[in-house]
Parts: C-alpha cells; sequence; structure tokens
DNA sequence: AGATATTTGTTCGTATGTATT
DNA sequence: TAATACATACGAACAAATATC
C-alpha cells in the first residue's frame, strides 16, 4: 500500500485517493467498513496532514467515503447517495442547452419501460403511497402554492415506480430527470398559471395506471404510461423559455 | 460574497464551496472566466490556507474549476468534462447490479432515438469516421489483441452518434452506457473466444446504417438501429457472469 | 535557452471543536 | 464530569511548476 511519487505528474493528494479507490476495489471493502483513521493513513502513504485531508476530501466529495469525529469516527466506505450523484450529474449539464423538449424526448421513451418494469415489484405500502399521491393531486388547489405542491407529487408518483425497479440504471435516469423538471415547475410556477385542465389529464392518467399497476398488468401500464409521456410532451413546451439551468445544489 | 458561519453546522470548506458556486451562477460566468487567486479567496471568505485549498479541491474534484500553476495560473471556470461526470457517475453503480442484461434494457431504448436525432447534423468529416470505423471491423481478426480493439470500435461507432447529438441528455446516457460495455468487453476478452458471426454481424448492420445515414433517412436508421440492439441484446447475456463492476477511473 | 516572478502544492506545529465513554 | 479519540482549522515556511521576458 504505497505510491510511486517519483514521477509525480499528478498531484500527490489524487495519486493517494486513486490507491485508495484501488484498495476498496481490491480488499472488496463494503459500505460501513472503516478505513484507518487519518494519522495512519499519513503514516501509510507518507505524506503530510494536508495532504491526505485533500484527498480525503476529494473522496468524500465523490460520495465514497464518509467522515466524522469523535472516538469511532474517522473515515467510513459509504454507498453512493442518489441525491449526491444527481447533484454532481446535474453540473455536467449546467453549461449545456437542456430544455423540456430534450428531456422529454429521453423521458418518454425511460417511464414506459421503467413502470412496467416496476409493476411486479410493487408492494402494498409502494402501492399505498401511489394511491396517496394520487388523492393528494385530486382536490382543486386554492392557493399557488398547492399548486405547486401539487405538481411535485405528480412527479413524486413517478420517483415511486424508479424506487421499485429492478433496473438500477433505468431508475436512476427516471429520477434524475424528474429532478431537473421539478426545479422548472418551481421556477415556473412563479411566472405561470397552472392550467387546471393539466391537472385532470395528469389525474386521469395516474389514476388508470394505478389501477392497471394493482392488477399487474404490466402492458397496460406501459400503454398508459406512453400514453401519459406524450400529453405531457405536448405541452411540455411551455415549460421553458423562462427558466435557465442551474446547479442542484442549492 | 461572504458567509455566516456562526452555525457551522457543515464543513467550513463546504459552505465557502457552495458559496462560489452561488457565486458563479449569480455572475453569469462562463468557462474560461478566472476566479481569484488562492490568497484572494482566503483575504475574501476569512479562511486559512488549508480550508480555501479543500474548498477548492471540491470545487475541482466536482469538474466545476481547473487548476493550474504559475503566473497567469489559479483556478478558472471550466466546462465539466464528459469523463469526470462518466466516472463520478460510475461510482453511484459500483455497489448496484448492473448486468448487461440491464444496460441493454436501457441502451434499446435509446440507441434508435439516438441515432435516429444525430442523423441531420452528422457532417462530411463524422461521416467519414463511421466509414474509418467500419472499415477497422471489417478485417478477420489475427489476434485476440485486435479482437478486443474491434469490439472497442464498434462501440466507438455508436459514440460518433452520440457526439453529434443535439440532445446532450440522450448523448450522456448512450456514451455512459457504452463505456460501461466496453469495460465489460475488455474483460470478457481475457476470457472468452469471440465469435465471428457475431463479428459479422455487426458488421452488416454497421453499414446498412451507415448507408442509411449518408441517404438522411432518419426513419430507416431508427429502424436498423433498434434491430441492431435487439440481436446484441440476444447474446449480450455472456458478458456477464465473468466481470465484476469497478470503478471507472482506473 | 535561462533567469525570474508568480502562483499553486506540500509540510510542520499547534490549537480548537466534537462526540463517545 | 472528565478523559479520550477523533476531525477541523489556523499560520508560517518551503518546494515545485510554469508563463514571460
Amino acid at each position: 500500500m504505497s505510491v510511486n511519487f517519483d514521477v509525480p505528474r499528478q498531484k500527490r493528494s489524487d495519486l493517494v485517493a486513486d490507491e485508495i479507490k484501488r484498495w476498496i476495489v481490491r480488499e472488496r471493502k463494503r459500505p460501513g467498513d472503516r478505513l484507518p483513521n487519518e494519522r495512519e493513513l499519513m503514516a501509510l502513504f507518507g505524506v503530510s496532514k494536508g495532504t491526505m485531508r485533500e484527498c480525503l476530501k476529494s473522496l468524500e466529495i465523490q460520495g465514497i467515503i464518509r467522515i466524522s469525529t469523535g472516538p469511532r469516527g474517522g473515515p467510513m466506505i459509504a454507498e453512493v447517495p442518489y441525491q449526491t450523484s444527481a447533484e454532481l450529474l446535474g453540473n455536467y449539464f449546467y453549461f449545456k442547452h437542456l430544455d423540456a423538449a430534450r428531456l422529454y424526448q429521453v423521458r418518454r421513451l425511460l417511464e414506459p419501460e421503467l413502470a412496467a418494469s416496476a409493476v411486479p415489484h410493487l408492494d402494498d405500502a409502494a402501492l399505498a403511497k401511489l394511491a396517496h399521491s394520487i388523492e393528494r393531486c385530486a382536490v382543486k388547489p386554492s392557493t399557488p402554492e398547492i399548486q405547486r405542491e401539487q405538481r411535485i407529487e405528480e412527479l413524486r408518483f413517478h420517483d415511486l415506480f424508479a424506487e421499485a425497479s429492478p433496473n438500477p440504471l433505468l431508475a436512476f435516469n427516471c429520477k434524475f430527470i424528474n429532478d431537473l423538471l421539478s426545479r422548472k415547475v418551481v421556477f415556473k410556477s412563479m411566472y405561470m398559471k397552472r392550467q387546471e385542465d393539466v391537472r385532470l389529464q395528469n389525474l386521469a392518467f395516474h389514476r388508470d395506471i394505478y389501477e392497471a399497476t394493482v392488477a399487474r398488468d404490466a402492458e397496460a401500464v406501459r400503454r398508459l404510461m406512453y400514453e401519459h409521456m406524450v400529453e405531457c410532451e405536448a405541452h411540455a413546451a411551455q415549460l421553458d423559455a423562462i427558466v435557465e439551468t442551474d446547479f442542484l445544489k442549492l
């Protein structure tokens, strides 16, 4: 467990961080396993405190470790949280033009597959959450604030399928798109009146999708979700022109 | 441009990093614009050198800034490179089970759309690269090493469509899947003989797709790419069972 | 090509904050 | 409460890299 510093083309802290990553892979470390503490790591890699701190900072930002203070503290292997990865990926799109039309170009392809694949895996608790989500969107909103919350709740309905999906790549992509859309919705609701007919249309689709899910009819869910996406895409264009993209983390 | 340290629930370096991100958004900073140098930032935020270095390290890992030494050096706003985001997202999937079947579940949905949407945007240079890629896969491989290179080149063929796509989200997803697949291919080629008929089948599809692209027939490209994916998916199962997922960066 | 100024990169020593026992 | 084991933060000095003259 030592690093060759003879040709330090990269920074020391980066070399050490890569070495620790390889160590995690090699030793088959799992989330919850602990790394040696700062002082021991300094000795192991022969670097100073400042360098090791930069190195640990790097791993922490990547979400690979979490650091806590106090006895039994120190760096610990972590499973990268969805939120962390979503924020990091959000940075990539900051300088790109990602309008609602392009989001929906991907979303309408993935959501039907996601929903269909999740159908066999939604347990009673998840079904109850779906029903609850529908309920919250079933009442006519009395304030703009409630309107906004309902719109977020509609996206949350879709997230529930993602969380039940057996395919982590499919799930991540759909949740990420929902995150981007939800930020657009938040901004939009500050400027535009929500059309009541859009709410009712979404509500009807969500109810149909829920019924087909309870019946475990995956193909019906796929078809309904596809129709739902086509309708959403139609009035998604209004989402843009107002909002700028922004860093996810705020 | 100052931070409230009274209730330091987060670490100072994280607070300062978030503040700098907000500053970048607020001031509409673009890639290439420069941040104040280390010394000035220390003074601006009233933190020590070590803390500011951790903060800059964080932004550098996220890909938001690049730092260089020497006169006219210092931290500079950067457009997050694809490679950086792909590595960071790769970390997310390290502890998840992402087999070839699940990769293809997404890939077969996205690649036809990607290719069709890229057709109008492929210029002569890109078409030449497509032709060149096909050529390199057209000869019977004489060594396992060449076999491996051909397989990577096949994935490169698809990347060329991604690079021409007007949809950055679609493009990122497809390239990322190709990256994950290419690592599986590398490992696989160490253990299994490549079937010659798979090479010939891929070659035939790539030629047809190329012809349809030259003819600017987006719908034909979409259909051919879909058939291509269905065939690939059929013999993709062999890819797994051997390779473990790994951190992307190595 | 070489010297120099500028800027980051690294180290050490020390002090403080925080959570566990 | 006190002792302990950690991370967190500061400051000064020195090393290394690089653009410019």
